[in-house]
DNA sequence: ATCGTTTCTTGATATAAATCAATCGCAATA
DNA sequence: TATTGCGATTGATTTATATCAAGAAACGAT
């Protein structure tokens, strides 16, 4: 069953429409793959080379200081993933990218994305609006992570992701929200 | 002198290569613009129209949090300014845009530039990588507010940045950095 | 099903930073 | 030059959240 590609379609025509002989072209370039829980996609230091599309399944991106993990974001049905920053600037990564479910991608290599942004302007214009869409919700997340309080975070991610919960363990939703997993188990209890 | 002109055209062939015929029908859309120090140039809740190119002077990009005002970013010789999510999205801002200093800018308004995206693909790939651009920017300052304390991000904004502390008024450092003035004023005085 | 790990919970204590408050310095202006 | 007002400093106190620690629950592998 290969509606995964009809999937990827309807994400990417939803910001640009693309006309049918250049999708075939563009499509092709992306193949599917899939990982078990566990599975790491990227390493911190390695140059990202592939850009993922998330079909199914969980992934998560984070990073480390001193040891510990700090979780960025999750991605999941119809998310992007991958360590997008080093896959632009061609540096290492500074994020582990970690599959923390079973999970079926399509992935695109960069060499390949270069090649379609060079022969369609479709592609061209799908790459900045793309890239705007991630842009507007980093902004969007920056001034969450500003404007609120740890417990305030914490409210307004169970009101508008209350999912998550069933799909990441709270360790790394703590993470997450900026907050250790005590405090994090605390405010679940304490409105029960 | 219309070297700011120059400046601009500079920033931009840095990303993009620009045909000189397409330059001229490009950069004619740019106007020049001097504000006064205080000026505002977009307000919360105002849909933001221009797209901003700052020559000289320094711009603060500020939200709203209970009347406090949190300081997001500033912008000076070379930056680009503007609510840009709102000029992107078409929503109302969620940022003031304030110039803290006598200012002279280069602005393009969002009719402009959707029609230049239109008709060249340098502009459109322009787009693009100055998108990745901002969003590779936007990757480095959310890694540098998650994984340092507030003693570390003042350290490390001493040393990347000192010059700021000279344009900037400390209330406004502070707010960036995630502190109150009072801590950012005990931090620069316990070093001395 | 059982054992061993890992995650979650709960409590006690510590700590970084916020808040409150007063004073000082300084720049703009009358 | 005196006055006003805002920004910076400094000190005392409070508070949110982290840390440390131990037990309970959940999960995975054998």
């Amino acid at each position: 069953m290969n509606d995964i590609y009809k999937d990827l379609r309807e994400q990417i025509t939803g910001l640009v429409p693309f006309p049918d002989a250049d999708w075939q072209d563009f499509v092709s370039h992306w193949h599917p793959m899939d990982v078990a829980k566990g599975a790491v996609l990227t390493k911190i230091g390695q140059v990202e080379d592939y850009f993922y599309y998330v079909h199914d399944g969980v992934v998560r991106v984070y990073a480390l200081k001193d040891g510990e993990d700090i979780s960025i974001g999750f991605s999941y049905n119809g998310d992007y993933t991958g360590a997008y920053d080093s896959f632009l600037t061609r540096a290492p990564s500074e994020w582990y990218i970690e599959a923390i479910a079973p999970t079926r991608l399509l992935k695109i290599d960069y060499n390949a994305l270069s090649y379609l942004f060079d022969q369609y302007k479709a592609a061209e214009r799908w790459g900045r609006l793309f890239n705007a869409q991630i842009l507007i919700g980093m902004f969007r997340r920056q001034l969450e992570t500003r404007s609120y309080s740890a417990e305030e975070r914490f409210e307004r991610l169970m009101q508008q992701s209350a999912h998550i919960f069933q799909l990441v363990p709270q360790k790394y939703i703590a993470s997450y929200l900026g907050m250790t997993p005590e405090t994090l188990s605390r405010m679940r209890n304490k409105s029960r």
